[in-house]
RNA sequence: GGAGACGUGCCGGAGCGGCCGAACGGACUUCACUGCUAAUGAAGGGUCGGGGUUGAACUCGACCGGGGGUUCAAAUCCCCCCGUCUCCGCCA
């Protein structure tokens, strides 16, 4: 949710920011209108109830000859009090409807456009070359008996799999230096619940336009989380929060489920894009001032990671018609997958300023001991999808593949992980 | 799954349908005092929204788990939902 003082004293700003978008700028029109009608409704509200309330004063004072008079004559006034609190209310919803539609203002560093648009902020790492025909990650899974489609299909179906042996190793050694890494940096590590009430999830942005890459359980009505961001941003709903001693920091470790519709036929092959995953995610709360230099920070442990990793990447500043809703700038990174001979993500990192805090009542006590609408910011540390870069980058000719150094304490020592004949 | 009790402000804990935004205690903040961070005394506070204003003062409305209802008037009465606790059963 957008500041509303915004929509009254400011429109150009959000009008500004819904062309960088491409959204129909419209929809702020349309916000501005429904605003106005509700505040004006709600005053006639007011000003009904307060006389209301000024007569039952008298009410309750007067004598009880005439009490009964009284009460009569109020009786209107109650209806019309009645009447006007249901329009009020009415207008309310519809201002709120109409406020939610527009989306976070997106910062004034964001390359406009669409997707295409994005801006190369840097790139780290030679891209791998090979002396030998390469083996795209499933291949080599399936060899060194990591990962196991076939089998994910037949227990789950499409976009399941199963890891198994040194691919399971290897995912909890990807998580556990992501957590490491984490809490020497001062992140409360947080295992979160993974369904979720409808007001979260809403209340978290996903219900917008990806509502239908969210798993809904229908009987129950509750949300399998695509990320555990939806937990941490929930976390702390309807709470203020104390940031004086700086920003909080969280670092959620939760499966992600995503329904993935709409992206039939992309990325079939292998577990670039699968329903159910594994993610540490970092998620910091802090002031709207500190949110840019925090923003920075996650993707400064994300390069970390992946230099260790021996990755080869770039930075993508994502164009502001390519961001979530939530959004106000998003960091991606990408790295070098050699098989597709390009890049692809792997984190994703996103600065929400007030947008997600405001929706879900998160709050701080500034300088002044005023209360005021925190910033969150998001992004990946860890999660499965790292694994088909890793196995790629790191195979060898004979389909073995060299464990990263920074892996190996969390693989008993090992080093190098060979191809193997158990099916 | 069955039975019962309860959900009030930062915490504990009162609350007769109007005098309750809410007693009382603690915590907290400020001031005073005691030659130290301790004790004592005094004062002060919540949240959300509208109007207003330099986002002050001021003012109006709302908020006692959530949502409905009764009433001129609801923290107080009624209904539904959610949550917590206790007992029984069941499963580990």
């Amino acid at each position: 949710m957008i500041d509303l003082s915004l929509l009254r004293h400011d429109p150009e700003i959000l009008r500004a920011s819904q062309r960088a978008r491409g959204n129909d700028p419209q929809i702020v029109e349309d916000a501005i209108t429904a605003d106005a009608q509700w505040r004006q409704a709600q005053a006639e509200y007011e000003s009904l109830r307060a006389n209301q309330n000024l007569f039952n004063a008298k009410v309750k004072a007067a004598d009880p000859a005439v009490r009964a008079e009284l009460i009569a004559q109020v009786k209107e006034l109650a209806q019309q009090v009645k009447g006007a609190q249901q329009r009020a209310a009415q207008a309310q919803q519809r201002a709120a409807q109409a406020a939610e539609r527009i989306e976070n203002v997106v910062l004034a560093d964001v390359p406009a456009g669409d997707e295409s648009n994005f801006v190369t902020l840097r790139t780290h790492g030679e891209k791998p070359q090979f002396n030998f025909e390469i083996r795209d990650h499933l291949e080599l899974g399936e060899m060194l008996g990591a990962i196991d489609m076939q089998r994910g299909a037949k227990v789950s179906g499409a976009r399941f799999y199963f890891l198994r042996g040194v691919g399971a190793l290897l995912e909890l050694a990807i998580m556990n230096l992501g957590l490491q890494k984490a809490l020497a940096a001062g992140f409360i590590p947080v295992i979160t619940p993974t369904l979720v009430k409808p007001e979260i999830m809403h209340g978290t942005g996903f219900l917008g336009e990806h509502a239908a890459e969210v798993y809904h359980l229908q009987q129950q009505d509750m949300y399998l989380t695509g990320t555990s961001e939806v937990a941490l941003a929930g976390f702390h709903a309807d709470e203020i929060i104390d940031l004086q001693g700086g920003s909080i920091r969280y670092a959620g470790w939760s499966t992600c489920y995503r329904s993935e519709a709409g992206s039939h036929g992309k990325d079939t092959r292998g577990i670039i894009r699968v329903h159910q995953f594994n993610k540490l995610e970092m998620f910091v709360y802090a002031t709207p001032e500190n949110a840019a230099v925090e923003h920075e920070q996650l993707v400064q442990m994300q390069e970390q990671m992946l230099q260790e990793l021996g990755l080869s990447y770039r930075v993508v500043d994502v164009a502001a018609g390519d961001l979530g809703s939530s959004a106000a700038r998003k960091f991606d990174i990408e790295a070098w997958i050699p098989t597709q001979n390009t890049y692809r993500e792997l984190t994703s990192t996103s600065n929400c300023t007030s947008y997600q805090a405001r929706r879900l009542g998160t709050r701080f006590r500034n300088e002044n001991g005023k209360t005021s609408v925190a910033a969150t910011v998001n992004g990946t540390l860890a999660t499965t999808r790292w694994l088909t870069a890793i196995l790629e980058t790191h195979q060898q000719a004979d389909g073995s593949v060299t464990v990263p150094e920074a892996l190996r304490p969390f693989m008993g020592g090992l080093r190098v992980l060979t191809p193997t004949a158990a099916k």
